[in-house]
DNA sequence: ACTATTTCCTGGATGC
DNA sequence: TGCATCCAGGAAATAG
């Protein structure tokens, strides 16, 4: 299940292997595809683009594409003022986002590498490989920005300040747990890495929000930058089938402390780890660490 | 304006 | 062994 620390790993992944590349054609697959932007329009943003860049904005990733000359060429023909502009590509900037989901994952291939089941979209680079969507659950989201202007919601949590933090809870009648998954106030925190930040600070996923003190909430943010920055370090957590673009695994989740350790010995006082129900998502902490 | 709950989806695990 | 049921999760939609 990608969160920041993954979606981060694998957009790093991607940006080495295929910055600079061009889109040379898009296959769409025929069933109801897990899109947000019209097919029609997907594939026209990304066909004949250039690759300009690969980065992560929350759990998003966003593929920065800017049109080649040539291909502007071609799209609009040798007569477009468009195209004319003095080589700068910046002025055609648009955006391929993907969101993962739970279950999906972008591969690099060859294009002879066996297509995937649940594999819903096929780019076909100038390199000869191929950037192919697969997810099987259905959960993740394709779209375009045409003037590359996405927005992913709320504050990176690795970039906001501790004022900023703070102030995110101040009034708010929701679980603690609930405001950390919610993406308007944090973007790209997910349930493991609540749970995990949450474990660290000494806080029970059920605390209200606004109940919480200052001091709180500022070792609070201690927590959610070091656990996000620590499982980056380690390429992510892989729980299930996760791997990064390289096909690589992460080595975060043998740090967890609570998360999936229902009933085991918490790691610093040996009290079994509890898993309580809060907003329909699993939530484990250690009922004495925690207040 | 908030907050809580339901829905989407499929593979893997569990139970009878 | 086989079939049914449950569960996982992010975020959008819906309900309160």
């Amino acid at each position: 299940m990608p969160e920041l620390p993954e979606v981060e790993t694998i957009a790093r992944g991607l940006a080495k292997r295929v910055t600079g590349d061009v889109i040379e054609s898009v296959w769409l697959g025929s069933k109801p595809e897990p899109l947000k932007s019209p097919a029609r329009q997907i594939a026209a943003t990304l066909e004949n683009s250039r690759i300009s860049g690969v980065r992560r904005m929350g759990k998003h990733i966003v593929i920065d594409l800017s049109q080649s000359w040539t291909a502007s060429r071609k799209l609009r023909g040798k007569s477009s003022h468009k195209s004319s502009f003095k080589g700068d590509s910046h002025s055609t900037r648009a955006q391929w986002i993907v969101h993962l989901g739970m279950t999906g994952s972008i591969l690099v291939c060859a294009p002879d590498a066996k297509v995937e089941k649940h594999t819903h979209l096929i780019a076909k680079l100038a390199s000869g490989r191929e950037l192919r969507f697969v997810d099987p659950r259905r959960f993740g989201r394709l779209s375009v920005s045409r003037n590359g202007d996405f927005e992913a919601g709320g504050f990176e949590p690795l970039d906001i300040d501790r004022e900023e933090f703070v102030a995110l809870f101040r009034g708010r009648k929701t679980p603690i747990k609930s405001a950390l998954l919610n993406q308007k106030l944090l973007r790209g925190v997910g349930n493991i890495y609540a749970d995990e930040a949450l474990f660290r600070a000494g806080i029970r996923p059920r605390r209200q929000a606004a109940s919480l003190t200052r001091e709180r909430l500022e070792r609070l943010y201690r927590s959610v930058q070091e656990v996000l920055k620590e499982a980056i370090a380690l390429g992510g957590s892989s729980i299930s089938d996760y791997v990064d673009a390289d096909g690589d695994e992460g080595f975060f989740q043998l740090q967890h402390r609570v998360y999936g350790r229902e009933g085991e010995a918490c790691l610093v006082c040996k009290t079994p780890v509890k898993r309580v129900v809060i907003a329909g998502r699993s939530s484990h902490y250690c009922p004495r660490c925690q207040k």
